[in-house]
RNA sequence: GCGAGUAUGGUGAAGUGGUUAACACGGCGGAUUGUGGUUCCGUUAUGCAAGGGUUCGAUCCCCUUUACUCGCCCCA
């Protein structure tokens, strides 16, 4: 038997109607908001998302999918959705046509070549906002509200937003230097990973599971014990624009996240699930400033955040929340015999275009079999086309809350469901 | 890349070194041949992941492989 690939899966069911509900709600905050729609390509040349990043980079390439098309091009599928926009913004010359700021979104699969688990796949669908072209704090809060209230509005309870503040380049770049100067004496306590980590990526180590517990951590500096003036007052000011939206935050000097194009503005926000470990950050983003230039395009400051989607599903699962509503079929269809089922698919094709959810037998099944099927369908109605109504131009059809059953004529069918189905 | 666990029909699963591998759900048919959701009956193409080994005999014990699940790493 053909598999699926490792690290995907299969969308149908109840799972498919959940997906399109939040797929809608999303589309319609967007609107909401003003943000427009980006689609960038699945792959992009790999230069895009290889390119320097400092000492990041060596993860960056190792866990992408990346091909030579038949052109001997590299070609890499898309890991987020950062790059792309970006991409797209320079090289369609976005910041010179457009109002400003830019504000888009943009919903699709992306790809990284890592070992499945809970909550993570090598396909899996990202939503994300990216706004290009302010450095004002209200655009980061804007952007931090957009993840609570999708939360929100899903109904998701004891969601935790983080925030934190790397400060600009310089700010982080003397954090950086004093971070490795305090953990360079204690490197023997740390364990292996942090190590690693201590050359590769240091801010990191303040997101250890295994040292987190000791003194040593508990000491450290912080990030914003090292912001300048100008990216206090961009902090402070985020602050202040959360408070006016409401939004509970904590600010939280672990947050580093992984990347080091950001700048500012880095925030998380979390689920408080039992037992979901790892999984329960459920989004990310932050600001950044300078990665447009990085990718070639003028000095324009960036802010954005994405959310996963197969851990938000996760997290409504464990929550018990069930969006769907009310996928109920208007009308279910019974022809009597085979003689009748043209009649039934025909006018089951005129309901349908005339906005009626309506199914029908295909499978000759006797009139207690269709009775069940019905059910089972959750049908609101339900009619019955046999020799006598073909006879006399009649449908048969059954209110299935009330159990009451009218003969009416085929040709008023419309206008019966009009007054009956809401 | 490292580590742990699991693998039985359409589904959820029980089970044993020895002739027909439970039980439940679902599906289909029937119990007054144009009215169902309850009940009852029947039925559901030899199905124990694959390969090898131990044994008189393996779904069960051992090895390998594959797949899945869960951790670690990483998380853009």
């Amino acid at each position: 038997m053909i598999q699926k690939p490792k690290g995907t899966y299969d969308v149908f069911g109840e799972k498919g109607k959940t997906i399109l509900y939040i797929e809608e709600l999303l589309k319609a905050l967007m609107k909401q908001y003003n943000y427009e729609y980006f689609r960038t390509p699945l792959f992009e040349v790999s230069e895009l998302f290889h390119r320097g990043v400092g000492s990041t980079t060596d993860i960056v390439t190792k866990e992408t999918y990346d091909f030579k098309d038949r052109g001997n091009r590299d070609m890499t599928l898309r890991p987020e959705g950062t790059a792309g926009i970006t991409r797209s913004f320079v090289e369609n010359k976005i910041y010179g046509n457009a109002s400003q700021p830019v504000k888009t979104w943009y919903y699709g699969p992306m790809y990284r070549y890592e070992r499945p688990q809970s909550g993570r796949f090598r396909e899996f669908y990202q939503f994300g906002v990216e706004v290009f072209g302010s450095d004002s704090a209200s655009i980061d809060a804007e952007v931090i509200s957009i993840a609570v209230n999708i939360y929100r509005l899903l109904g998701l309870k004891g969601i935790k937003v983080n925030i934190n503040s790397l400060g600009d380049t310089e700010s982080r770049d003397n954090y950086r230097k004093a971070l490795k100067e305090y953990f360079r004496p204690h490197l023997n306590t740390l364990c292996e990973d942090c190590k690693q980590r201590f050359d590769k990526n240091p801010l990191r180590i303040l997101d250890c599971k295994i040292d987190s517990n000791k003194e040593i951590m508990k000491q450290a500096p912080t990030t914003i014990d090292y912001l300048n003036e100008y990216s206090k007052k961009h902090f402070e000011d985020l602050q202040k624009y959360l408070k006016s939206l409401n939004i509970e935050f904590i600010v939280n000097p672990k947050i580093v996240r992984g990347l080091d194009y950001y700048t500012h503005t880095v925030f998380e926000v979390e689920a408080s699930i039992k037992d979901f470990g790892s999984q329960n950050v459920l989004c990310g983003g932050g600001r950044y400033n300078g990665l447009i230039e990085q990718i070639g395009g003028p000095s324009i400051n960036g802010v954005g955040f994405a959310l996963g989607l197969e851990r938000l599903l996760a997290a409504l699962e464990s929550e018990n929340i069930n969006l769907i509503k009310d996928d109920n079929l208007d009308i279910y269809i019974i022809p009597m015999s085979e003689n009748e089922l043209e009649k039934v698919f025909s006018l089951a094709n005129h309901l349908r275009l005339n906005g009626f959810s309506t199914d029908i037998d295909y499978m000759n099944r006797n009139l207690k079999s269709n009775f069940k099927q019905a059910d089972r369908l959750k049908s609101k109605f339900i009619a019955i086309i046999g020799e006598e109504e073909i006879k006399n131009n009649k449908i048969t059809i059954k209110n299935n809350n009330t159990k009451e059953e009218y003969k009416i004529d085929i040709d008023k069918i419309i206008d019966f469901l009009d007054q009956n189905c809401n």
